[in-house]
RNA sequence: GGCUCUAUCGUCUAUCGGCUAGGACAUAUCCUUUUCAAGGAUAGAAGCAGGGUUCGACUCCCUGUAGAGUCACCA
């Protein structure tokens, strides 16, 4: 019989997710996914002191957001009395042992629970690096409880890994050097030994491990979850961090990310976070966003002061202009700030080139729109009201001094779009200004 | 410092002994275009160093170098 795999993720509550951890998340889910088996989500909170339920709380919350559903929840802290059980077998066997300490520090113990270290040497298959080898004398009788009742990292691991059948640990590289011993404490209870897979480290720029405290929030899921980052890009370019399939494909939806995920591709190195292809990888999934739900989403992002038909209208600019949703404030107040007021502009710029004659192409292009319903009036209608007679007198004798006299500004979307935006009231009273003032 | 891991364009990476070293992001230029953006095209840009092994090494081995991780009564 073969065992099913199952895999888990072991967080602890002490802050919010990590970008890193969210990679860890992924392919312990994607392996799990792909071989049919299991996904287990575990909070490892055994650190009293360290731990807010509400730490908790966010990382479900995030690994939801993310659709990284988990067949099974648990939690070290309702676990004491099971490692109480392993804990007094560990002593009354010989394999640990309380031993009196005097505390260095302040909340130590004068008294621990230590492993009787035997003292070997470990070697262990990793699935991405290999076999590898350490002594574990340096280790010393290392300590694995605080007290009976209060168990430290390595033995509740060990303990629940075995209880939970996990079949495969993957988990990133710092956790390396915590494998000797987590295998030492396996062997003293008598567990089976879990395959691993030590996962390469993100990277900040400067090649260190992305922490908190070096790189601030900026390493955290939420902050990219509220600049505006959809879910599916966040997966995929985090995926494509120390993952690829080979091919040249980029672009992959967690289903297809379950299929073609190899852990025996997975890089050895760490890979740096580049936030610019991030912004490309969503910009390319903004781009494939359903309309309605690019709108809804854009909502959440605009000033209030916007009106909801000016939402919709200005939908479509923005969806082709932004790389991740929280720019838009930006855009409104800067290139598109057109849309709330005539921009103060230079009547000499509304001339294209060394053109003489634009008060008389602005006053026909006033005409030519006048004939569009009000209730019609789309940027499809404009164009098509004003393009042969562009196409006559010459496209930028016609069309810049439009498109400067709606936006007042050098760079800005095509004069039809803007039109639209304005409506016909506002256009021909921007036009009709441009042309009294040239 | 001990132990461990790692090492191809600026960044993410392909190559599992045959390479004119491929792709993507970013950058630059050009085209398209009323401007911007988008789109298209093109360009520049890499095998850490030294030894082996081999007909042939980016690929395998050794040494060095560099970087990273870890050395808690955190996880």
């Amino acid at each position: 019989m073969s065992s099913k795999v199952i895999t888990r993720f072991a967080p602890s509550p002490t802050g919010f997710l990590h970008i890193g951890g969210v990679r860890t998340a992924l392919f312990s889910y994607l392996y799990a996914r792909q071989n049919k088996g299991i996904f287990a989500l575990r909070i490892e909170d055994t650190d009293k002191a360290r731990n807010k339920e509400e730490w908790t709380k966010g990382l479900v919350d995030d690994l939801a957001w993310l659709g990284l559903k988990h067949d099974n929840f648990s939690k070290q802290s309702d676990r004491t009395e099971i490692y109480k059980g392993y804990l007094k077998k560990l002593i009354d066997s010989g394999h640990a042992y309380v031993s009196k300490e005097i505390p260095k520090e302040e909340g130590e113990r004068d008294e621990v629970i230590r492993f009787k270290n035997p003292n070997k040497k470990i070697i262990f298959t990793d699935l991405i690096r290999g076999e590898v080898t350490m002594d574990t004398t340096d280790l010393g009788d290392f300590v694995i409880a605080r007290s009976i009742d209060e168990p430290i990292f390595h033995l509740a691991v060990v303990i629940d890994d075995f209880e939970m059948g996990i079949t495969h640990v993957i988990r990133a590289e710092e956790h390396i050097s915590n494998t000797p011993r987590q295998i030492l404490i396996q062997e003293a209870i008598g567990a089976t030994r879990p395959l691993y897979a030590h996962l390469p480290l993100v990277l900040a720029t400067d090649k260190s491990k992305l922490s908190k405290r070096k790189h601030g929030e900026t390493v955290s899921l939420t902050y990219y979850r509220n600049l505006g980052y959809l879910p599916e890009a966040l997966l995929n370019f985090v995926a494509m961090l120390g993952w690829n399939p080979g091919t040249e494909q980029e672009i992959f939806s967690l289903a297809e990310l379950v299929k073609e995920f190899d852990l025996s591709k997975v890089q050895k190195s760490g890979a740096i976070f580049n936030i610019e292809k991030l912004n490309w990888f969503n910009k390319k999934y903004i781009e494939m966003m359903d309309e309605k739900i690019f709108a809804e989403t854009m909502k959440l992002f605009l000033p209030a002061d916007v009106s909801d038909v000016t939402a919709m209208k200005l939908a479509p600019l923005l969806k082709e202009k932004i790389s991740f949703f929280a720019q838009i404030p930006e855009l409104l107040k800067n290139e598109l700030s057109f849309v709330d007021a005539v921009v103060p502009y230079e009547r000499e710029k509304l001339n294209w080139k060394q053109e003489k004659n634009t008060k008389e192409y602005i006053k026909k292009v006033i005409d030519l729109i006048g004939y569009i319903p009000e209730k019609n009036f789309t940027k499809e209608k404009v164009k098509e009201a004003v393009w042969l007679y562009a196409e006559e007198k010459g496209r930028g004798n016609v069309l810049w001094p439009m498109r400067y006299a709606l936006s007042g500004m050098e760079k800005s979307p095509d004069p039809f779009i803007i039109a639209e935006i304005l409506g016909k009231e506002e256009t021909i009273k921007r036009l009709t200004a441009a042309y009294e003032a040239i």
